[in-house]
RNA sequence: GGUGGAGUGGCCGAGAGGCGAGGCUCAGGACUGCAAAUCCUGCCACACGGGUUCAAAUCCCGUCUCCACCUCCA
């Protein structure tokens, strides 16, 4: 069994074969760091942490990198608005992103490049590019692709050039053709800028992509991902700036959707942003993101709160499950991979498959501790947590340490007291008072089961 | 205008020629002092109109509706 993978470029699904046997590069564009992070960004690293995930469990070597675009029109437009140096904006929303991967579990990746550390590798591109007559510079300090010199261009987005439509600006005047698109930018009085052999100025996004992209994963790479709106223009140009240098790049572009609202696109520019640090006072991290990881990354999520605690209680009853059956075992689970999970993740990663796969066993877990078949539920405990573990949402994981077995043991002897004199009562048949302690003890927030083996106790969420 | 995606039961969502994914809700049952948790059963489907086929949610033709991208975007 191997993985397969949709290939944006191919528009078809196909085995995945790595450039280099045993290992894996992949580049994903990461955030600009121009504002706070909202549940669409957070998406796309819940998406593609889940990938890595995968590809590291398959025991791939993986160099993951995602980079921050930390010098662009709307950091300075920002910079201006606030009265704040750029540089302090752009800091405080990496740390921003930065909280938010963590929050959400994504794993770091291997190298998260700034593109401003990395303009000499956009100077020396630029040389290239302007060499071999795929590129100019006008005079005017910009620097332009010269899009019509290209071999090839839209092969990702399966557009004609002609068709595009024109974007009438009037501007452009040293373009030889209005859709020639900007590598370098002159610098504007007040704006930061970096010398180079045709003035100062600042980068263009795209040319960020492909320099950090060569510079850490080489001429050609395996995968490249992006949110579906990067599709164009900016990975037509990088695969346009990469492919003029003579550079092979990406061999697979993946594209996560959309996380919508009201069925339209969460953006900035509709102020209908649901920021990470707003939606985790609601639900608890390891529950948003299991939200966010469990549709399948190129299906869109229409947001709402109430399909968020919906799956939010979907999720606690995978998590108990998993907490019982640490209980009874008395230890926890160890992390396997079941064969229909593995196959499902290896169709595309089929997220919304493999979690059919995680209900049955639940099921069957649950009817093996009611059976008291303890061998049993151990295997399937440990193939239910191998697959949280893989899409990140292990209960176990320290990440989430206000979740399972965090209950202090002064707490847990302060309840079983009260739990004692409950069974006490109960013993005699004086269930109104055994009843007004449970109600009393939900009260604060804390739920009562009797099972077979006993009362037990769990913090209500 | 160009490019791409979507329409599945009360709700959310998989599947891609033949056995009704799964979850939530609802109804009933088992268990329980009562609950909770859990298990079992049930209810309710493939936007519309044609066609191909022994067989269509799935393939083909047409129609309607919705969404995204076309130089800010995850």
């Amino acid at each position: 069994m191997t993985l397969s993978l949709y290939n944006t470029m191919t528009r078809t699904t196909s085995e995945f074969k790595p450039l280099v046997e045993g290992k894996v590069g992949i580049y994903l564009c990461g955030a600009t760091v121009q504002g706070a992070p909202h549940i669409g960004h957070i998406r796309s690293g819940v998406n593609f942490d889940i990938l890595r995930r995968w590809l590291t469990h398959l025991g791939y070597d993986v160099t993951f990198i995602r980079n921050v675009t930390d010098i662009d029109d709307k950091i300075l437009h920002k910079a201006v608005h606030e009265n704040i140096p750029w540089w302090e904006v752009a800091m405080k929303y990496e740390k921003a992103f930065a909280w938010a991967y963590e929050t959400l579990n994504v794993q770091s990746p291997t190298y998260e490049p700034r593109a401003t550390g990395h303009i000499t590798q956009m100077v020396e591109l630029m040389q290239t590019l302007i060499d071999n007559g795929s590129a100019y510079a006008p005079g005017n300090g910009d620097v332009y692709l010269d899009v019509r010199a290209l071999k090839s261009y839209l092969t990702l987005s399966n557009q004609k050039l002609d068709d595009l439509q024109s974007t009438g600006d009037s501007e452009d005047s040293f373009k030889k053709d209005p859709r020639d698109f900007a590598l370098w930018k002159a610098a504007k009085p007040g704006d930061p800028s970096w010398p180079t052999p045709w003035g100062a100025g600042r980068p263009g996004w795209h040319l960020e992509c492909s320099a950090m992209a060569h510079a850490y994963l080489g001429a050609e790479f395996d995968i490249h991902g992006g949110g579906l709106d990067l599709i164009f223009p900016h990975h037509e140009n990088e695969i346009a700036q990469s492919e003029s240098a003579g550079w092979g790049f990406a061999k697979v572009w993946m594209h996560n959707a959309w996380v919508t609202t009201s069925g339209e696109k969460m953006s900035k520019s509709l102020g209908n942003s649901l920021l990470v640090s707003e939606i985790v006072k609601k639900v608890r991290p390891i529950e948003l993101r299991w939200y966010l990881g469990s549709a399948h990354y190129r299906s869109m999520v229409e947001f709402s709160f109430e399909a968020l605690e919906e799956n939010s209680i979907n999720f606690r009853r995978i998590e108990g499950f998993l907490i019982r059956a640490s209980e009874i075992l008395q230890r926890t689970p160890d992390i396997s991979i079941s064969e229909k999970f593995a196959a499902a993740m290896n169709d595309d990663l089929a997220v919304p498959t493999a979690l059919a796969d995680i209900s049955d066993l639940v099921r069957e877990g649950n009817s093996a501790i009611t059976a008291g078949d303890n061998q049993s539920l151990g295997t399937i405990a440990a193939q239910v947590r191998g697959a949280l573990y893989i899409l990140g949402c292990d209960p176990f994981d320290s990440v989430f340490a206000s979740g399972a077995g965090s209950n202090s043991s002064a707490m847990d002897g302060l309840v079983s007291l009260a739990l004692a004199q409950r069974e006490a009562a109960r013993a005699r048949k004086d269930f109104a008072a055994a009843d007004a302690i449970r109600d009393q003890i939900l009260e604060l927030g804390i739920i009562i089961e009797d099972t077979p083996a006993g009362p037990r106790w769990t913090l209500a969420r």
